[in-house]
DNA sequence: ATTCTGACGTGGG
DNA sequence: CCCCACGCCAGAA
């Protein structure tokens, strides 16, 4: 069976990092795969400390609504918009356009 | 130790 | 869809 050993932090990671190109996904989504429902805010936590990880695209990470809620933590004010719509991703005023057709559900590589 | 806040989600209205 | 209230865990003051 899979060992679920590592941190919650460290699954997060495992998880955003799989997040393929063009592709988004909610942090309660991630919560959930990772067994911790309810605690989609400690998704965003780990979201915060992943800043030093390289692989880990966080602006592909958003609320359930499909809004950018989490722009403001990036360096500049635009650059999580500005990296979705370089892939393919239409955001205006921080909301995602088709979200739904943009989401990608945790657990598929 | 207590209190508040926070990159959220769900449920009820 | 909106708004309001509560739950959740971790960290800062």
């Amino acid at each position: 069976m899979p060992k679920e050993n590592e941190n919650f932090f460290s699954k997060v990671y495992e998880v955003v990092r799989q997040i393929p190109y063009g592709k988004v996904t909610s942090y309660g989504a991630i919560a959930k795969h990772l067994g911790a429902a309810g605690s989609a805010r400690m998704v965003g936590w780990a979201m915060n400390a992943s800043h030093n990880l390289p692989d880990v695209p966080a602006h592909r990470v958003v609320n359930r609504k499909g809004l950018l809620t989490g722009k403001h933590h990036f360096k500049g004010t635009n650059l999580m918009q500005q990296l979705l719509e370089s892939e393919g991703i239409a955001v205006i005023d921080n909301q995602i356009q088709d979200f739904e057709k943009h989401f990608w559900h945790p657990g598929k590589s």
